[in-house]
DNA sequence: AAGCAGAGCAACCGCACTTGT
DNA sequence: TACAAGTGCGGTTGCTCTGCT
């Protein structure tokens, strides 16, 4: 059962004659209480010296990876309940496969157990509640800036996008009056289908559970469009999302742990007020993230999650991107909507990129 | 009872990044 | 500055358990 390294592991702990002994399989528990016994003596953190100075056959990962998912005193075990899976959701559809990022906010899992928990058990779910898009998600999508680059991708021919039978196509602009909120469409993939008489692309949703509104990666998108429509303002725009994500992910973890529910936000505040609340407390939010940065024993997770964000919408974006074929000059997708407040010198309704 | 399939999970692998020399 | 070693992370594999036929 216990297998051993072989030569030709290209791995770099390799070529000495320790490693030739090292062990592979599963930990005995007389294994494991050597390791936590080590960690006592030396420290979380020095993987080395635990490997060097103890008895243990294993390498340093290997010591890691049973400690930080099996040995860790704070590690949770058993099923996760019902508001971790929500959490879990969350997170997901805010920072995709980052795990140990995941981890740091779901107190007692290792990022391994969240990944197991993903790979598995939402699967399932998936396989059960196939994913869906809400009328708001397609009114949103088909309303907005990036939408109009996909449409402008095809001069001649507009874009369609296709859904469901029981829904219409959303090429012609969506009337928000006659929005039905509590209606859901089911899909039969994780993706959403464009089409036009010649190609066809495909846009990636990620997947959602019963619980979740949102997909969060369309929304990502649909904001970095926005933000990318209004020159200037896309590093503003990306500091409000985020600082907006962290509020809404701290007030989910107040929930969990509190068992409370948080204050619904005042009927009645239009986008606008609530941006310019935002803008005008960020000063304070940053604070805010700072002060949790302390609250967890000097871990940067926070800055290390806006750091990571950033460039991951970026990256989804320029991935659609990439797969939207543009056969013609791009149409100024912002013509309509944004003019007024970034009149364009250049007036020929093309621009060049 | 035996065989099979799928779910769940522990652990490994390979890559990327950081740190030390 | 270059290289090696150490560390962390995400993806993947493969074993065990369980339920079904």
């Amino acid at each position: 059962m216990v297998k051993m390294i072989s030569n030709n592991n290209k791995n770099n702990e390799n070529c000495e004659s320790w490693r030739d002994n090292l062990r592979k399989g599963p930990w005995t528990p007389r294994e494991d209480a050597i390791l936590i016994e080590q960690v006592k003596k030396c420290g979380k953190g020095n993987w080395s010296l635990i490997r060097k100075t103890s008895e243990l056959r294993r390498s340093g990962k290997s010591c890691r990876l049973r400690w930080s998912n099996h040995l860790r005193p704070d590690l949770k075990k058993g099923p996760f309940s019902e508001k971790e899976e929500k959490l879990i959701d969350d997170l997901h559809a805010k920072f995709g496969n980052k795990w140990a990022l995941m981890a740091t906010e779901v107190p007692g899992r290792s990022d391994n157990d969240i990944k197991n928990f993903w790979n598995t058990r939402m699967k399932k779910r998936l396989r059960e509640y196939p994913p869906q898009i809400t009328v708001q998600q397609v009114q949103h999508f088909s309303s907005s800036p990036f939408y109009s680059v996909l449409a402008s991708c095809y001069p001649k021919n507009n874009l369609n996008v296709e859904l469901p039978s029981n829904i219409s196509a959303a090429n012609s602009p969506p009337n928000h009056n006659q929005k039905q909120p509590n209606q859901n469409y089911y899909s039969s993939s994780s993706s959403f289908s464009c089409t036009n008489n010649n190609a066809s692309f495909v846009l990636p949703l990620a997947p959602m559970s019963p619980y979740c509104k949102s997909s969060g990666l369309l929304n990502d998108v649909v904001m970095e469009g926005n933000a990318l429509c209004r020159k200037g303002k896309s590093k503003m725009d990306a500091t409000i999302v985020i600082v907006r994500e962290k509020e809404e992910l701290a007030d989910k973890r107040k929930i969990i742990e509190e068992g409370k529910e948080p204050p619904l936000p005042p009927i009645g505040t239009s986008k606008k007020e609530e941006t310019a609340t935002i803008i005008a407390t960020q000063s304070s939010s940053h604070q805010l993230i700072s002060t949790e940065k302390n609250d967890n024993g000097g871990c940067n997770n926070n800055k290390e999650a806006l750091n990571n964000f950033i460039p991951q919408m970026d990256d989804e974006l320029l991935s659609i991107l990439k797969n939207c074929p543009i056969y013609s000059p791009v149409r100024k997708w912002y013509k309509v909507d944004y003019d007024e407040d970034f009149p364009d010198d250049d007036d020929d309704g093309f621009e060049s990129w």
